[in-house]
DNA sequence: CGCTGCGTTGAATCCTATCAACGCTCGTGG
DNA sequence: CCACGAGCGTTGATAGGATTCAACGCAGCG
């Protein structure tokens, strides 16, 4: 078995001990779900806490007229439910891409009972943790204090940063599952504007996109227009580099 | 002593045992800090997590060109720094009036180290950490999402019900120790409109404020209008009355 | 082949920002 | 005691970014 996002991103926040990588490893498999559902619930019924193998997912809320906001991407490696999410939360966890996840129900219980039993385990959740709470406080800064362009820039070095964690940036290019529309709700703009904005971004040639992927041109410059800074979050500085997907 | 902010707002979560009330009621009281001081710096020294007895504090991020965003209210009851926090995070945790917290430490480390001695407090602790990510999910909705005039209404319900769940609400009304702009950094709005944006709210009969404090007088029509709904967090229920400040 | 989802474009409108100025209160110091 | 300044709330006028409405092209697909 190729070691999936979870435990590349797992390892890459702290030493773990080798029953703590089996306990990884051993997380089951649940069932593959179609874009558009909510991995949370499942014909009514609550999911167990889970972390992304592969493909996106997303934290949405809907408004009683319709309008949508997406509040967070869920990238490989990173967890849903539980732990930072209150499963109860009238935040809606939804699927952007056909996902596969596992159940870290194992995982979560072990962390809250026995902490001292996976030292490892404990703290890099904690990190994760944080780093979820750190990726909510960019979001409301993008939407509340930076204009159109810059969110724009913005959201694409965090998501350069955060699927770089993961092996999944090659040669400063990703892929970008999302529509026009998606990339709106999330920034808090509507379409038109949204299409208008990635535009003049395209055409001041700080990156490109085609088919559903992005390539990076001039990170150095869209740092600085952006006001971006990467998270000081304590990675232990392995870098990995190829990830089978 | 008076029992302050933090047990009402903990017992109000979950079943304590007499050892988890002691424990709390054992953080010692740090020095009181005043309007605009970091509560996790000072003169350069780390501080350590720490919960609010009295009076208001926020996350607020600075852009490098002085555009500010605050990010989320601290009230009393409600803790800062670790667990959700990362104190080397780019967000700041600023005083909004003179403050008095806990050293939370003991607290933390307790949690940590041995959730089974305390599983109350490990079960008030999951919940408030739940409670701070949903208001974050909260303030993004509100800024990517909803208008001026919905922006503020949804952020007093959000302030009265928090307030209330720690007795600082009488008659719908509560102290508002926060100036109009500020108001407006938090709503991503500017000065000038969000005064314009209360006269409004206030012509149209929604609440009243004077010298610091609020009074609202439509609360179900301000419901609706800012499509709120009461967060479902699992309180047991406990309704506090009064509290000695 | 027609439909649907997605990206694109133009025009008009509106919400919100910006600039500038003024009144008020309060604390300080002459 | 009054002048002075700072902080805060308020108001008017103007500008601009973003939305809305509408329409069109294009690719994928049943």
């Amino acid at each position: 078995m190729s070691p999936h996002a979870v435990s590349i991103r797992m390892t890459a926040l702290a030493d773990l001990s080798d029953t703590e990588i089996e306990l990884l490893q051993a997380m089951p498999q649940l069932p593959r779900r179609r874009a558009g559902q909510n991995l949370l619930s499942r014909a009514g019924h609550e999911q167990p806490p889970q972390m992304l193998i592969a493909a996106w997912a997303s934290y949405q809320r809907l408004l009683s007229d319709g309008r949508r906001q997406i509040i967070d991407f869920i990238l490989p490696g990173e967890g849903v439910g539980s732990l930072t999410h209150d499963p109860q939360s009238s935040s809606l966890a939804i699927a952007l891409t056909s996902v596969v996840t596992v159940d870290a129900s194992g995982l979560v219980r072990a962390v809250a009972d026995r902490p001292n039993l996976v030292p490892g385990l404990a703290h890099a959740m904690r990190l994760m943790s944080r780093a979820d709470s750190a990726r909510l406080h960019d979001q409301v800064v993008r939407l509340g204090r930076q204009t159109a362009y810059e969110r724009l820039l913005h959201l694409l070095l965090d998501l350069h940063h955060r699927l770089d964690a993961v092996g999944l940036v090659v040669d400063n290019s990703f892929a970008l599952p999302v529509t026009q529309e998606m990339l709106a709700d999330t920034l808090g703009l509507s379409a038109v504007h949204m299409n208008r904005t990635l535009q003049q971004a395209r055409k001041d040639g700080l990156f490109e996109m085609a088919a559903g992927s992005v390539t990076l041109r001039k990170i150095e410059l869209m740092q600085s227009l952006a006001d971006w800074t990467p998270a000081v979050s304590s990675f232990k500085g392995v870098k990995v580099k190829h990830l089978a997907v």
